[in-house]
DNA sequence: TGAGATAATTGAGTTGCTCAATCAAAGGCA
DNA sequence: TGCCTTTGATTGAGCAACTCAATTATCTCA
């Protein structure tokens, strides 16, 4: 059996393939800090966005999931005391999300973790290449 | 939130974040035909190397899953009546799968839904580029 | 022949998600 | 002011796709 040539003959599983392989290897980056995807990148935005108020809604909106998902995540992440939800003053319905210590250390872990690949991954292909392979692909997946 | 801020700080959760939508794009392709994403490949598989013998283990091998998860898939295609099972004459353990009409039927059109995306992915950022782009994230996934 | 090794299956269990129903607060508007 | 609609978030049931360990069936070879 020849996979090479079936994955030459149909490029777009060659893509999806490729992808799940990205997923899973991130997935398996953040089981040493017990975090699933959507939760890395809740703590990691907290991490970088700190001073501004940042809302369920929003999250849910910019990584393409729904409302239910981010609140049973933020509900986990609270629960292992990585987060903190605080109500907002001009609108009890929302409210803002904090880091707690622990989350912070947390964050910056599973940056480093996943900046380390990153470098991996230059090294490998070269920064130039890493950076407009990126580009591209980033184009699609934002139009579609 | 500058959410894009967050992104330039961290490419990998951009790469990752990516590499989701691209595997929710797929799945829900293959949702008008009532496959999942190993499913589809596996048909596609068979579709191309309709000669050879495919066996269960190599298709595990092949896209990185485990065996019971192949076992899983085969049953439900079988059950839909895309497939069959065919004991190998050479060692009564192991099978072939064959593609049956209705498989090969619906294989063209996945693959040709797929392709369909591809010619609109070309058509935006251009064949080169996309080229170029898919051997450098490709050389990254199989490597890791 | 009998002791592993190997191919595949099975089914229970897990995870991460969606979706609809619900609650609570906000914002009109007569 | 009181009512109606909208909006932000939560809840919990349900689902799809997966893993993992146990099991079955067959093969290999000394």
């Amino acid at each position: 059996m020849r996979i090479e040539t079936f994955l030459k003959q149909s490029p777009m599983f060659c893509i999806a393939l490729t992808a799940r392989r990205f997923d899973t290897l991130t997935t398996h980056l953040l089981e040493a800090d017990d975090l699933n995807f959507l939760e890395a990148l809740i703590i990691s935005t907290l991490f970088f966005e700190s001073s501004a108020a940042v809302k369920p809604s929003q999250l849910a909106e910019t990584f393409g999931t729904t409302r239910g998902n981010v609140s049973h995540c933020i509900s986990s992440l609270e629960a292992k005391g990585l987060v903190q939800r605080k109500i907002d003053p001009e609108d009890a319905r929302a409210y803002h999300l904090t880091l707690k210590p622990q989350g912070r250390k947390t964050a910056i872990r599973v940056i480093g973790a996943l900046d380390k690949v990153q470098r991996e991954f230059e090294n490998k292909v070269g920064k130039d290449a890493l950076q407009s392979a990126l580009r591209v692909i980033r184009s699609l997946a934002g139009s579609t």
